[in-house]
DNA sequence: CGCGCCCATATGTCTAATCATAATCGGCAA
DNA sequence: TTGCCGATTATGATTAGACATATGGGCGCG
């Protein structure tokens, strides 16, 4: 169950309590630790120090040791449980977040020239199978249908298909999208935005082929977006990406956290 | 640009300072400003009053405040700055983390039975092709190679190509993985693991699709996982999955922060 | 009128101290 | 030997106080 060789009480490796030049302190705590386990030098399962004699190792209080190993248990790196100590934390799953971010922000930083072309646009009342995309039936009132290909280098590079609840985002109807993308201009209308996301992999229908300039069949990353505002659907989108242009990719250390910034 | 209404000093609805039941406090003010910014009362943009009146309010100090605070802001609940004070932040871009989740876990959750099924396991020198699993040239040593079939109620769930480094993961030559997943073996085997993921679709070839009972050229999620440890590579694993069986899912707040756990 | 300096201000960070909580360890008794 | 219970101990939470830092706005000078 284990592997043959596991040390019980790792020394903070190379960190010596005067060596640090940029940051603050916990910050600079926090760093240390977290490449002593990535690099693999305080195994999983190791026990740490306890936090009165790490903190006078590395020249600072309790308290900010604390805030540091604080964090770093937050981020997955470490457990803390009382009285037995601080471990470092087993990785738990083959689990990975992957980001999903904007277009325009993707194509721009490849280097590509973004365009957005809106296709068409429609205000008609909801429709059974609006559910697909809404996750549930946006009820009786009106919606905002549209359909719009974003380019890179004027080349499509996804087909964006929508559905704007426009007792919410008001203006759906009237808004020029030849410039602004609908998600832009929804993120800034918009008061708040809780969503679900869904990714699956599609074969493109004739329809979708032709407007993303692509082979019928040919296997295409579908991501599905439903947003809520105060309970209520704002806006469902689906994002069709050729296969061969787009990927999602992850780099994580042990559970999930670190994320994007920092602060 | 902006939307007609948008306060600028919100009070902190409904937290009378005593009417805490469960949790530590700090953690009680955090879910009490959260529900307020998802709600939408708290609308983005919105200035909070000032550290200390907020923790005046809370009948706190303003270290506990604060911890709650730049736990919120930490989370992208909230941007903080000197002298301009804490607001709430607007929804930066349309992005999402995904959770990529164990495969045995996954099927027995949609209430499957699992099982593996080892096609072919080979030990042979490096070659250039396997770059494209490690990312990097494995190098001269030798790789374990193998190939094997996730099942679903005895239904092709997931190909699994796979190589391992003999070097670190000892024992890979000799593992038996007829019930345990190279995967799970690997986790608890190996002592650490970083790990980038990369999650594309592809058209399933004719030797791919035979093996999932699926047409040539249906779409499949590939996600291709490299795994290192210590600074050397531990293995690479490509995982096919029909388009129709999988599907990755996320729900988030605002930036990507909440994450799994919070304790 | 415009530019730049200065300071009030709000957050950021850190400390020492105290109380709370939980879990382990060891002793004691049945 | 076994089981329970309390002492020990390590983390967790919280507070008042102090200093650091950045910055936005006001004020003065050119």
């Amino acid at each position: 169950m284990s592997p043959p060789l596991r040390p019980t009480r790792p020394e903070p490796g190379s960190a010596p309590p005067g060596a640090r030049k940029g940051g603050t302190r916990h910050d600079h705590i926090v760093e240390d630790i977290r490449s002593l386990i990535v690099d693999g030098r305080w195994p999983p399962g190791s026990q740490l120090p306890v936090e009165t004699e790490l903190a006078e190792r590395y020249g600072v209080s309790r308290m900010t040791m604390n805030k540091a190993l604080g964090q770093l248990a937050r981020d997955g790196f470490l457990v803390r449980r009382k009285k037995s100590g601080t471990q470092v934390a087993q990785p738990r799953a083959e689990s990975a977040v992957v980001a999903i971010v904007d277009i325009r922000d993707e194509v721009r930083r490849s280097g590509r020239a973004y365009r957005f072309h809106l296709l068409a646009r429609r205000a008609r009342p909801g429709r059974e199978e609006d559910a697909l995309l809404l996750g549930a039936a946006p009820g009786v009132g009106e919606v905002v249908w549209l359909q719009g290909l974003h380019l890179a280098d004027d080349r499509p590079f996804c087909l964006e298909t929508r559905l704007i609840n426009p007792a919410i985002a008001e203006g759906a109807k009237a808004q020029d999208f030849t410039d602004l993308t609908p998600g832009g201009w929804l993120l800034g209308a918009v008061p708040w935005s809780v969503a679900s996301h869904r990714v699956r992999a599609v074969n493109a229908t004739a329809a979708e082929a032709k407007l993303l300039e692509l082979a019928v069949g040919e296997a295409c990353l579908e991501i599905v977006r439903r947003t809520q505002a105060a309970g209520e659907w704002v806006t469902g989108v689906r994002l069709l990406y050729p296969g061969s242009e787009h990927q999602l990719v992850a780099n994580f250390g042990p559970e999930a956290g670190g994320g994007p910034g920092r602060g």
